[in-house]
DNA sequence: GCATATATGTACCGATCTGTACACTTACGT
DNA sequence: ACGTAAGTGTACAGATCGGTACATATATGC
C-alpha cells in the first residue's frame, strides 16, 4: 500500500532510459526529468545499476502483460494469437516514441553475459519463449518449441529492423513469414 | 599508399568499441589499448564521433565482405547461398568474442534516426538488403524483395538472440525457417 | 643537411559522471 | 504535542569525460 515516490521514480526513469539510453542518462538528468531529489533516489536505490534493474523489472512486467493481453484481444484461438503477435508489434512500432526493445538495448550497453543487467534482459527473453511455446502447444502445433523459437526470431528481427530506419513494414513481413511457418506446423 | 597509423587506430578502436560499447569506451582507454597517442588520434579525427563513423565504415566493409564470401564458399547456387548465410552466421556466433551486431549496438546507443551514427548503421542494413534481394532474384525465386526481407528478419533475430544468452542454437533455428520460406518461394 | 610531416608525452581545461554529507522541511502516528 | 520517517536542496568529493596546448622526437624527401 505504498505506491508513491519509489514507483513514480522507477516509472519516470524507465521513460528517460528508454528515450536516451542508459549510459547517456545521468542521475542529474533524472533529477531534472523526474522532479525527485537525488537524495531520495539514493535512499531507494544504492546505485544507478540497482535503479536500472528495477526499471527493467517494471518493463518486463508491463511489456509482457501488454503483449499477452493484446494477442488475446486480437484473436480467439491460440494459433491465431501466435499470428496476432505481429499485429500487436505493428501497433507498437507505429507509436510515436518507438525506440526498439529496451532489453536488446540494455544488453548492448552491458554486454558481459555475467553482468546483472545482461542476465535480467536474458530472463525476459526466456519468459517470452516459455509463453509462446505454451501457446504453440495449446494450438496443437507440431514441434512447438522449435516453432516458438522461429517466431521469436521474427519478432526480434522485426523489432530491430523497425528501429533501424527500415522503409518497409517489418511487422507485416514478419507476419507473412509467421503465417507460413505456423501453417507448416499445423498438419 | 599510406596504410599505417590511421588504419591501425581505426582497426584497434573497432575491437575496443565492439568489446566495451561506445559510450563506455573513453578516449583514454583507446590510448591505453591502441598505444597511439591522443594527439595523433585527434589529428586524424576531429571528434570521437568521427572516429566511430570511420570504425563503422570499416566494420561495414569487413562484415559484408566476409559474409558474402563465406556464403559463396559454402554453396554454389544462389538459392543455396541464401540458406548458407545462416551457416556463416553460426560460425560467427561460435567465435570466442562474439558480442552481437555492431550496428544494432550503435543504433542502440545513438537512437535518434537523424544521428549520423544511426544513419550509417541503417545504411549498412540497406546494403545487406540489396544484396540478398539480388541473390533471391538470381535464384529465380518469387517475390524476391519480400523473401529477402523475411530472411533478414531471421538474420537479425538470430544475431540478437545469440547475444542474449540463448540456450538453443539461433542460427540453426533461423536456417530451418529459412529453408521452409525459400522453398515456398521456389515454386 | 635540412625542411616538413607525423608521431609522442604530459599536463591541463571545463564539463559531467556517480555517489555522499548535511541541514532543513513536511507529514503522520500515537 | 512530539518523535519518526520520508522528502528536499545544495554543495561537494573524486573520478572520468571529450578535447586542447605545447614542447619534443622521429622519419622521409629533396
Amino acid at each position: 500500500m505504498r505506491p508513491t515516490k519509489r514507483d513514480e521514480l522507477v516509472q519516470k526513469a524507465l521513460q528517460a532510459f528508454y528515450r536516451n539510453g542508459f549510459h547517456a542518462t545521468g542521475m542529474d538528468m533524472l533529477v531534472a526529468e523526474t522532479g525527485i531529489s537525488k537524495t531520495s533516489m539514493y535512499k531507494h536505490f544504492r546505485t544507478k545499476e540497482d535503479l536500472i534493474l528495477a526499471v527493467l523489472r517494471l518493463r518486463d512486467e508491463k511489456f509482457r502483460n501488454w503483449l499477452y493481453r493484446r494477442m488475446e484481444e486480437l484473436a480467439d484461438t491460440p494459433q491465431e494469437q501466435l499470428i496476432a503477435m505481429f499485429d500487436a508489434l505493428d501497433e507498437w512500432f507505429g507509436e510515436p516514441g518507438y525506440k526498439g526493445c529496451m532489453f536488446i538495448k540494455a544488453s548492448s550497453e552491458y554486454q558481459e553475459a555475467s553482468h546483472p543487467i545482461h542476465k535480467q534482459s536474458a530472463d525476459h527473453k526466456r519468459l517470452l519463449e516459455s509463453h509462446i511455446t505454451e501457446l504453440a502447444e495449446k494450438a496443437g502445433l507440431s514441434e512447438p518449441g522449435a516453432l516458438a523459437r522461429q517466431l521469436l526470431l521474427l519478432k526480434e528481427g522485426s523489432i530491430v529492423t523497425a528501429h533501424l530506419g527500415s522503409t518497409s513494414d517489418p511487422a507485416q513481413d514478419a507476419k507473412a513469414a509467421a503465417v507460413r511457418l505456423v501453417d507448416l506446423h499445423s498438419r
